[in-house]
Parts: structure tokens; C-alpha cells; sequence
DNA sequence: CTTGACCTTGGAGCAACTACAGGGTGTGTA
DNA sequence: TACACACCCTGTAGTTGCTCCAAGGTCAAG
């Protein structure tokens, strides 16, 4: 018992901000650890390999919520697993997707800079000209040069649910 | 003087939430609406145009301060269009790199999901050996099958800021 | 005995929405 | 005329995954 590490520690080894980390415990991916007698967190091995794990799989993308279900598992081995396999393979597709979406995006990036060569006054900028077409439904670079999606998908920021 | 939309129409007609026209409205992105006797928003054609340039931007995944730079540009078509260069220049590499570690992303799911085969038991499931062990720097299926980059890039959702 | 690095808590803020409560308006129909 | 129902209004709070801050406690070195 003299493996305690501080907050500070834990962070410094495994690269996660110590406000994270207080974070990870708030929400209850990371347990709480034992306290010193001054106030201080004191964290084992065991901490930090959770730690580790959590970052691993935040690393995959994937939501904490799911990552806490991952670490329900760890936790309970019996368990069947069934739904691990379900839920990596939902992260897979939710990745291709996005996968997907960005090459189009890049596309359409790409021959959006392109419309632009030099210096000159806005009223001039063929990237303005093409944003401004492609809004009003004309046929822009960006969409002429896109593989197939006409817009690859509306914002899309509503990974956090579906 | 008869074309005024209300803001279901304009949403309708755009595919934009009602709730999303009225927060690009507060943020200031849209421009306040006329409104009639009875309190409702007015939307002229100019309206439907602005949303569609925002939309078409946020398709192209630029943040909102960035359209608003850019709208900035629309309306004033005299300036100097280097900043827009600039602008999407940036927004194309934020796409590329962002593209570069979700392909590493899909391997490495891909690798995890290959090494859960059929139904059995959490303590046996490869998926879940393999991402303890990459939680604590063995080689896992994940690495070994992934192109360079070992961990592809902590979590990286601090777009907000670089 | 003060400086400085570390730790504590609680709360606010970021993007870009989304949802809701609690109310007003306006049209169609019984 | 009364009522249902679709639409609109405002304002506020919640979402995800952090990140930052203020205001303060702890502890070793100089």
C-alpha cells in the first residue's frame, strides 16, 4: 500500500487532464478512490488500468455511456457478451457513416478551394460564388465533382441519439 | 408583399428544425424577421436563401462562427476575399485529419469486432480481451492491424479550440 | 514564514442544437 | 358559439464530453 498515486500522477502516466479525470469519477466511469488523510485522491494499479481502458475505447469513439457498459462487463465476466459484440459493431457502423460523409465532404472542399486562385475582392471569390449557387440549388463545383451524395447529411451532430 | 413565410413554411421548405431557424435567429446568424400583427415571424425569400447558404455550410461541416465570417463576405462583396481562402482551406484540413484517424478508427473496430465470434460469456470474449490488453500496451488485434498510428488521436474533441 | 506546486469543491461555459413548459393565435367544424 | 387542434410565441434547461475558473486547503523547500 504505498502505490498511491495522486491525481496528478494518474494523469502525468496515463496523459488524461486531471479535470477529466474528476469528470470520469463525477459521471461514474472511474470509481471513486480512497481519500488520504488530507483530503487527497489515492489511486491503485487497478484505477489506473480502468483509466487506461476508458481512454483506450474514447480513443475508438466511443460514447461514454457505452463505455460504461464495456466496464459493466469487465466487472461482471459471466455475463454473456452478446451485447458487447452489438455494441462494437454499432460503433463500427456509426463510423463508417461518418466515414462515408467525410469523403464526400472532402470532395466538395476540395473543389471549393479550387474555385478560389488569387487575391481579389469578395464579389469575385469564386468559393462565395459556388456557396451561393449551391445554396440556391444550382449545380456548384462542389457537387459536380461529388461522388454521388448530393449532401452527404445534414449536420449529422446527433450522435447522441438513435 | 405576399410571399412572407412563417416559420413552419421556411422550415418546411429548408428542412431546418423550427427550433434551429429561432437558435440561428438568437445567435445571430439570421437576421431578425419582419414580424406580423399577431407576433409571428415574417420570412421573406432573402430568408430562405440566408438559411440555405448556413445549411449548406454546416453540410460542409464548418463551425457557425465560420459561416458567420463567411455571410460577413456575402454582404459585403467588396472586401478582400483572402480571408475565405483561408477559411475553407482550414475547414479542408480539419476534414482531412479528422478523415485520416476515423480510417484508422475503422480498422481497429473492425479488428475488434473479427475477434468476437459467436455467443459465450464476457470472460471469454475476445473483444473484450483485446481492448484490456490495449488498455494496458500489449499488442491487441487492434494495433497490430492498424496502419501506423498506435492510438489514433486522444478523443480530439477540442475542435473548439486550436 | 512565505512562496510555490499541488490538491479540494462547486459552478459556469463551449458547440450546436433539442426539448419542454406555459402561454397566445387562428381556422374548421359540430 | 364553442371547442378542438395546429400552429406560433418566449424563456429556460438539458444534451455530450469535457475545460476553465474562483476560492480555498496542504505541504515541502528556501
Amino acid at each position: 500500500m504505498k502505490s498511491a498515486m495522486r491525481i496528478g500522477e494518474l494523469g502525468q502516466s496515463t496523459g488524461v487532464d486531471i479535470e477529466t479525470i474528476r469528470y470520469y469519477e463525477k459521471t461514474g466511469l472511474l470509481k471513486n478512490p480512497e481519500r488520504s488523510s488530507n483530503g487527497y485522491r489515492a489511486y491503485g494499479p487497478e484505477h489506473l488500468e480502468r483509466l487506461s481502458f476508458i481512454r483506450h475505447c474514447r480513443a475508438l469513439d466511443m460514447p461514454l455511456a457505452d463505455i460504461k457498459r464495456l466496464l459493466e462487463f469487465v466487472e461482471n465476466p459471466a455475463a454473456d457478451c452478446g451485447g458487447i459484440d452489438q455494441l462494437i459493431s454499432t460503433q463500427l457502423s456509426r463510423v463508417r457513416a461518418r466515414l462515408k460523409s467525410m469523403r464526400a465532404l472532402e470532395q466538395q472542399l476540395t473543389a471549393l478551394r479550387n474555385s478560389c486562385d488569387t487575391n481579389h475582392s469578395a464579389s469575385e471569390c469564386g468559393i462565395l460564388h459556388e456557396l451561393v449557387a449551391a445554396a440556391q440549388g444550382e449545380t456548384c463545383a462542389c457537387h459536380r465533382n461529388a461522388p454521388s451524395a448530393t449532401t452527404p447529411d445534414p449536420p449529422s451532430d446527433k450522435r447522441h441519439k438513435e
